[in-house]
DNA sequence: TCCAGGTCTATACCAACGTATAATCGGCCA
DNA sequence: TGGCCGATTATACGTTGGTATAGACCTGGA
């Protein structure tokens, strides 16, 4: 459909069955970067655009699963595709568990890692979009001044200027001054524009504490 | 923790099983109510609170994973525990995909069970919670007129009553009038207030056509 | 037929909001 | 020390929103 510049992950081990898959996937016009760890996944640079990992479970040393938490910890949310020869059960309930798009026992067929790779693709393509909005207001939301981001919340909350003025022992006037240039610099066109960028900006993860004014 | 009044099923065609799994959590203060067939666990009536589903996924005729999919359909979104004696990885990632919230395999833990039990309980109370807030929305929202259910969404989306009037060809004291109605009978406190129930009550499930005006 | 409810409108007044202009003050940095 | 920025306040004006009161019109049901 879209023709971003979309990308494959394979981390696996045996070097046969990475040049197997590998074959698969680049066959269907898919861009594919092959590591056999963890490690040399982490060491090069991947594009920037949506793809997908596809992991086997076991690795020497850290096990996929394993893996799979640290790139959540690392803030590497790239979709997860598990592969493995060897699996159980409570394996792939952990895995599916842990948020993991797939996990397919070998041998599987074609069709059902192209499927689960395309489907992880377009999550990530969405995700990546609904990231890049959200950072980008919380971008605006820093460059608003303590005092700026204190009053914002403030009407978000549904407080009136005299409200926020005497909560804050100011003049109504200034509240006003202040109202203004969030809504310049949030560029919001309305009151429930501000609203709900608000509460975006104020939503978890980075979840709002009140120290950051 | 809480003390509502909540509730465990067991559907297992196994009477064996059934006993030991409800002894087991009737041991810990839970109520039981223990099925041999889907059938019967639909035909009898469960109690008004937070509960799960202890599902075997082999069941004579239909299996525990149609099972899972025909109780969304119907609407019914208790959390679901599945157990078996002779599953494998696919069935246990269908499973999970389908939201199941544990699948655990025979012999298991007891702790794991009641584990799973007690979290499943707690996410149904989440859920129930939210669900409520939601259907009360929803009924305000109803109990308002086809006109003033379209000046709330025109006022969420942030027009001014003058552009409102302009748009529906009346007068802007007439959308005064709808507006002041919506505040009342929505039991919005501020204008950020019905910004964020307006949300709430377009939100998917039930999306918002515009036929419904 | 009468009544209730929904819809529409008007006048009048007040509160709240938005904007422009301008000025003061303190801190920080080159 | 001069300049910039953030914060604060003021005056003034215009727009927008909220409320009260009141009347008109229409439709469907008792």
């Amino acid at each position: 459909m879209t023709n971003d510049p979309s990308f494959v992950c394979i981390v696996d081990d045996d070097a046969s069955i990475r040049q197997a898959l590998a074959g698969l996937l680049r066959s269907v016009g898919l861009t594919v970067f092959a590591y056999p760890s963890t490690e040399d996944f982490l060491a090069d640079a991947r594009p920037d655009g949506p793809g997908c990992l596809v992991l086997d479970v076991r690795l020497p040393g850290q096990s996929g699963l394993e893996f799979q938490r640290e790139l959540e910890g690392m803030g590497i949310h790239l979709p997860v595709i598990f592969i493995t020869g060897h699996g159980d059960i409570p394996m792939s309930v952990t895995a599916m568990k842990a948020g993991a798009l797939e996990f397919l026992t070998k041998p599987f067929r074609d069709q059902d890692l192209l499927d689960a790779v395309h489907k992880a693709i377009e999550l990530d393509r969405d995700r990546r979009r609904d990231d890049a909005a959200l950072s980008e207001l919380r971008e605006r939301f820093q460059s608003l001044t303590p005092r700026e981001r204190e009053i914002m919340l403030l009407v978000a909350a549904g407080q009136l200027n005299k409200q926020i003025a005497a909560a804050l022992n100011l003049s109504e006037i200034t509240i006003k001054v202040h109202r203004a240039q969030v809504m310049r610099k949030m560029q919001a066109k309305s009151l429930p524009d501000l609203v709900r960028i608000a509460d975006k900006v104020s939503a978890t993860p980075f979840r709002f504490t009140g120290a950051e004014l």
